[in-house]
DNA sequence: GTCTATATACCGATAGAC
DNA sequence: GTCTATCGGTATATAGAC
């Protein structure tokens, strides 16, 4: 794995094998069509990554280290619950936002019941997880969240970022069909319309317009 | 099309295609598996049904009806738009538990952009967003939400519905691997959770324990 | 380490008998 | 209408030359 001459080509080959399973996802993925884009030999991605298999997992776990930095950075910036919980929610959305390719994998693995998804890449989802949970269960016990269930708040959270984001293609489609579907906002202003939606919800308070 | 001597056996095929479609996703599922389920010759499900495209867009024709039956039903409870709108969220979680197919399957489309759905597909589905989409609006325009977008509003809807439900089996797998992340709680409590998170939010007085 | 050529298996779809 | 047998195309993966 570390033997490549070239440090970049391996991220090539993630980055284009992250595209391609996005898109198609692993079944419908062609290993050709991975290596053409990624520019290397498919003989070469074999030699240098393993089967199609080692492959997707290789770039789920890279996506979730993106994830945890992210976050990581996010909950640095300090205040209270809420402050870092509106921190992030702005860095998920900008995650999602720069890159699509993970909750787009993810959308499928959830579809499938994540049956086949290694325990490794298990317990880096579970890591990212459990650093969200552990915020929202510091911020009802401090009063500032209403006493509520932080998974199920977390999964309505993730929820709401991967659902207005990548549902935006789809949506573009049907503009074309009929009118009042169209909503290509800003997409800044969907990190702003979750915190509205739910904080407010969730603020022990509940003061109109304090996002 | 209805042609067949054995009406039943149409929804059979459509049954078992629901069910691999949503396992596998269109490329993984494979069509002598959807055969063998619906107990009938393959060659027997091409001449009734057409090819693998085709079936795929029948069972999601057939799936997005039973969602607007459903939502109409909902709906004709009438009462206040907070009350119907409940009722909306009673619904689809009662949906998407007792078929879990339909929802599977679209987070796969959404998660490839939607790219290969037929116009008359699309259509079913902005038949029932059109209906949530003009409850919340009617809604807001009696002042019993706030002035929000009802579109954004109805996907974060759908997405903590889905999610909620969708994710048990991966959360079910995680809470093998370490303690706090199991939450088999009654599904029932879902609806319940959602309600209060997201019409809390909603509601433009902000009452606590509203719901 | 790199690439060409190919083995091997599988799957969607249909021909054709009944 | 129903079924068996099979075709043709394509995919993953590797053997083997360099």
């Amino acid at each position: 794995m570390g033997s490549t001459r070239d440090p970049d080509r391996r991220d090539r080959i993630l980055d284009a094998a992250s595209a391609v399973f996005a898109e198609k996802g692993f079944a419908g993925a062609r290993v050709d069509d991975i290596a053409d884009r990624a520019g290397v030999n498919k003989a070469m991605l074999y030699y240098h990554v393993g089967d199609k298999t080692a492959l997707y997992s290789a770039v789920l776990l890279r996506n979730f280290e993106r994830v945890r930095v992210a976050l990581d950075e996010a909950l640095a910036t300090g205040g209270s619950a809420r402050a870092r919980l509106e921190a992030v929610i702005t860095a998920l959305t900008r995650m999602v936002q720069r890159h699509p390719d993970h909750p787009r994998m993810m959308l499928r693995e959830i579809a499938s019941g994540a049956t086949s998804l290694e325990p490794e890449v298990l317990a880096a989802m579970l890591e990212v997880v459990g650093v969200v949970r552990a915020l929202i269960a510091e911020g009802t016990a401090a009063g500032e969240f209403r006493a509520i269930d932080p998974v199920l708040t977390h999964l309505t959270l993730v929820g709401a970022v991967v659902f207005l984001n990548a549902t935006a293609p789809i949506r573009n489609r049907a503009a074309a069909l009929g009118p009042g579907f169209s909503l290509p906002e800003p997409t800044t202003d969907i990190a702003r319309f979750i915190k509205e939606m739910l904080l407010d919800g969730l603020a022990a308070d509940r003061k109109p317009g304090g996002s």
